[in-house]
DNA sequence: GTCTATAAACGGATAGAC
DNA sequence: GTCTATCCGTTTATAGAC
């Protein structure tokens, strides 16, 4: 609690992800912090900068725990699944307000926006390459490679509007049959080997969906 | 253009479905529709009855244009098909707006979240269901059939984030590819046979991302 | 039906005391 | 560092003229 700073922004950012940029206010923040409004504005510049600082610290982690990992890896299969499940893990773990970045990007000023796209384009175009190159082996399905991307794109961010910590699936359970899902729909066959430890559960459970 | 309370609702879900729920003006819908704030709300009650008629419009058309022809169908398979591919083929067809109804939950009254989350889930546990008729089957994959319904749903309405009827991707394509992802995804091995004519365009195509 | 005018509340942000 | 008080623009919504 003695960076109070950081604590700021990820409170915020937890609010914000719940309720959206718009409807969340300086004063809800300020309360869930435990300081007045005006008192938190001696630690941001103010709200626009406060979503800008979030969003970019979500691409941080992006770029260092997906994509520099996935860059190590030459083989475009395996670079694929540490894509996927190295993201999904990310999320699972740190929680849904890292995927904060995906909306709210016309609450940013004209320049933040270009500096977020950029950093977003980079990822997509990670991926995408990385699906040509399957296509180039024969290993992708008869699909377009960018509505592909797009899907992908779309299950992995989508994990973060229904898991729950403290809901009935467990983290391993939901990222084995994620990245079984997410592999099989874009490759031919997707063969196995997880960089992850092997899960031994057998248990079949549910989500409890509060949203 | 007669129906002037119509025109207001889909020009208001266009706006909200672009900008944001609590980011929208009634100032911005009213100068969209060609009045004054103060005119529009000789047809609508408020903000919030708006937002509810929009999203239960929305579910109006899930219902009927989705789940109602996928009732009919009782072999799983084709019931999965027809919920997929009609699902996307609206989104494609009649836009975003249609979407607009899976975020901006918090921004209901207690009620109106009550109704519209009453109708979601039925929509959620006709695919979890025909997903556990797979698993009998056995051709469902190793997966939690929870954690596939939302893949599923992930991939669904992410769709209308990204596709642009004015980008390059024609609406054949997209819809071939995408189902193509969504049920090998879910799918031991998906046969063909969608219920749309077959494309026959083999033109590899790509996106014009503006987001 | 549609407007102007305005009420009443809330938004982000700052000044200045302590 | 944190507060109270306040500025000022914007918001939803309504009153009442035409």
């Amino acid at each position: 609690m003695q960076d109070r700073a950081g604590h700021i922004y990820r409170v915020a950012a937890e609010i914000m992800w719940r309720r959206g940029y718009a409807a969340t206010s300086m004063n809800e923040i300020a309360d869930a912090v435990g300081l007045t409004k005006a008192g938190i504005y001696h630690y941001i510049r103010g709200k626009e900068d406060l979503l800008f600082k979030i969003m970019s610290f979500a691409m941080d982690v992006v770029e260092e725990d997906v994509m520099g990992p996935a860059r190590k890896v030459s083989e475009a299969e395996q670079r694929l699944r540490v894509i996927v499940e190295r993201h999904v893990n990310r999320i699972l773990e740190v929680g849904g307000a890292v995927t904060i970045l995906l909306d709210e990007m016309s609450a940013l000023t004209p320049s933040h926006q270009r500096t977020i796209r950029s950093r977003k384009r980079a990822y997509f175009d990670l991926v995408r390459t990385t699906l040509e190159q399957l296509a180039s082996e024969g290993k992708l399905r008869d699909v377009d490679p960018t509505v592909a991307t797009f899907c992908l794109f779309g299950m992995i961010l989508w994990t973060s509007r229904w898991y729950r910590k403290d809901g009935e699936i467990k983290p391993q359970d939901a990222l084995r049959s994620f990245s079984e899902l997410a592999l099989n729909a874009v490759l031919r066959s997707a063969a196995g080997g997880s960089q992850f430890p092997a899960d031994t559960t057998t248990s079949t459970q549910k989500a409890i969906r509060t949203q």
